[in-house]
DNA sequence: TTGAAAGCGATACCAA
DNA sequence: TTGGTATCGCTTTCAA
């Protein structure tokens, strides 16, 4: 593959020419412009970017750490970032497959490795402690989906305990007083938060959730199919149920017409996320809005900021998005 | 951030012993290993990936050339290719956002800027002979989803007429006359050929396909509902419907009941891609499974080895594959 | 406007 | 087993 240095050759210049028109540097004659252009297409040159990256001692690399692409939650988010991305002309080093602290670290340095200067990273696993340093670190590190108080203006991150208030309260408006809920059996903040702020604001309506009305279960379609079943088997009967996902209240409605409940004229499905998805399932699926698109862009946007020489927001930016609820089909007031 | 030279003067040693404990490289003593590893850790040092690619003229990059993450299409045939870089350590470069060969040329572009050496390419815009003009400059590079005659062992492909004929006879056999059918507005290979085999089985058992009963849209979701109204507003009726995929397909049910429709017993839908979300839509769709992450996963792997100096795998891999139909709840016997 | 040369951070060859 | 050093491809002063 042809260099700098065999353009500079055949085109009969100094490399330092050639660098000139290849960075649009001033000073440049049109003659030499037009020569070197030439001679760098009939060599079909291609400046090398580690060596650029090398001296210039900066990438133009933005990445991505996320749990899998499977998700649409997270293809959203890694879109969101990508949106990012393509407008300030860089480019998507992506890491997923992240199931501990370990691997977790692993993909973050191997980021640092490449020297990228941004980074959105969605972490469950790490401590908190462990990204405060890696922050501290990184100056264009930012958190999505999690808050730590120390680096509090490096987290975007949504209010999930009001999103299980908002969720308790659309039940009871709704008139359900049999109420059972599905968790992730990943107790990360997450589900703790939706399913505490979900169990409190029912219970300072007098409604008190049965424990064994509360199933866990791996948060996706699957997960959401068997928790139901264990729902089901402990004999109990909801006409309400509050699901930690999209993805697990779709196979959760998926099993309960399996066993011949009707969605949501015997029991209401509420999810969490809001998927494209969700909009398509039948019945629709009533859920909370979780703009994870928008939330990306904006942590792509602040990394960005925060990795450039004088960044512009160091305080007071709004880091906190609050889930809202959209209303379609697989929630009824109840007539039990 | 330190540098092999900070680490090689705090310990004392040359900068080639550093390298050598770096790369677990042969004869090092185990004090200097010792003392070399310690310094590592108090200068917190992280090897630049840049430089090392720099100099040993490789990348551990694999590169990723798709459309969009939101559909969950890509989305597995990426995670297939995560996949294979996670086992052979190497990174992701991502590039989606496609909309023009222009782009889709950029994308590629900015991977052979970054030395990637392998890469996987799902790519509808570009020419034939671009590709192969790429193809024949960067060894590993795979184009997934599409045929090229010249370069027909870097191709890994599904083969779409087959896929329509499987529909066609799976129609047929449930006693179909009255057929329809939905394909992109884009008018690629794909749709032509999977409607071209639909089009010419039905043809060969004297069933025919009414010009008014064929629409074309977005393949999104909302493409297929779109879609369908259109097909409604020809005042044509249909017993059964052929979608371009599961997007669409799931579009096209949510529009065909919210107009009084009932699938199947009323109208049979097949889809095509078998992504996960048709196994959890209501009623659960009948489509042809894609096996996309296992041909992602194989397309990864080939050019893993085409990349290497010793490529083993020249000729005689079979690269084509078949779509298999798989029946859910979406199609039934014509009653009517 | 152009060129010479130093240097980015690593690897690897050749001596010692 | 170690160290010195050329080198990878590029950017960026500093002189000319």
């Amino acid at each position: 593959m042809a260099t700098i240095k065999d353009v500079a050759r055949v085109a009969g210049v100094s490399v330092a020419s050639v660098s000139r028109v290849l960075n649009n540097g001033p000073k440049v004659s049109k003659a030499t412009i037009e020569k070197v252009t030439r001679v760098m297409q009939e060599l079909n040159y291609s400046p090398n970017a580690n060596a650029r990256a090398l001296v210039t001692q900066k990438s133009t690399t933005l990445g991505v750490v996320i749990p899998n692409l499977v998700d649409p939650f997270f293809a959203s988010l890694a879109q969101g970032v990508e949106q990012v991305a393509r407008q300030k002309n860089m480019q998507l080093l992506l890491s997923t497959g992240l199931v501990s602290a370990e691997t977790e670290m692993q993909a973050i340095n191997l980021l640092i490795e490449r020297r990228c200067e941004v980074m959105v990273i969605h972490s469950k696993k790490l401590s908190d402690q462990a990204l405060i340093a890696l922050a501290n670190q990184v100056p264009g590190l930012v958190l999505i989906d999690r808050y730590i108080e120390a680096i509090a203006q490096r987290c975007i991150w949504l209010d999930n305990l009001e999103g299980g208030r908002i969720a308790a309260r659309h039940f009871l408006a709704l008139a359900h007083k049999n109420v059972a809920c599905i968790s992730s059996k990943y107790q990360i903040d997450d589900p703790r938060l939706r399913l505490q702020g979900f169990q409190s604001e029912l219970l300072s309506a007098g409604v008190d959730i049965e424990p064994e009305l509360i199933a866990y279960g791996e948060p996706t379609l699957q997960g959401g199919e068997i928790a139901v079943q264990k729902l089901l088997a402990s004999g109990k009967s909801f006409s309400a149920l509050f699901v930690y996902n999209d993805a697990m209240a779709i196979g959760a409605i998926s099993a309960l017409e399996d066993n011949g409940f009707k969605v949501p004229s015997e029991i209401s499905v509420l999810g969490f996320d809001d998927v494209l998805l969700s909009r398509y399932s039948r019945p629709k699926l009533s859920t909370l809005n979780y703009p994870v698109e928008e939330m990306a862009i904006h942590a792509a946007s602040i990394g960005i900021d925060l990795a450039s020489k004088q960044p512009k927001n160091t305080a007071n930016i709004n880091c906190k998005y609050i889930p809202s609820l959209v209303k379609r089909e697989s929630t009824s007031f109840n007539l039990t």
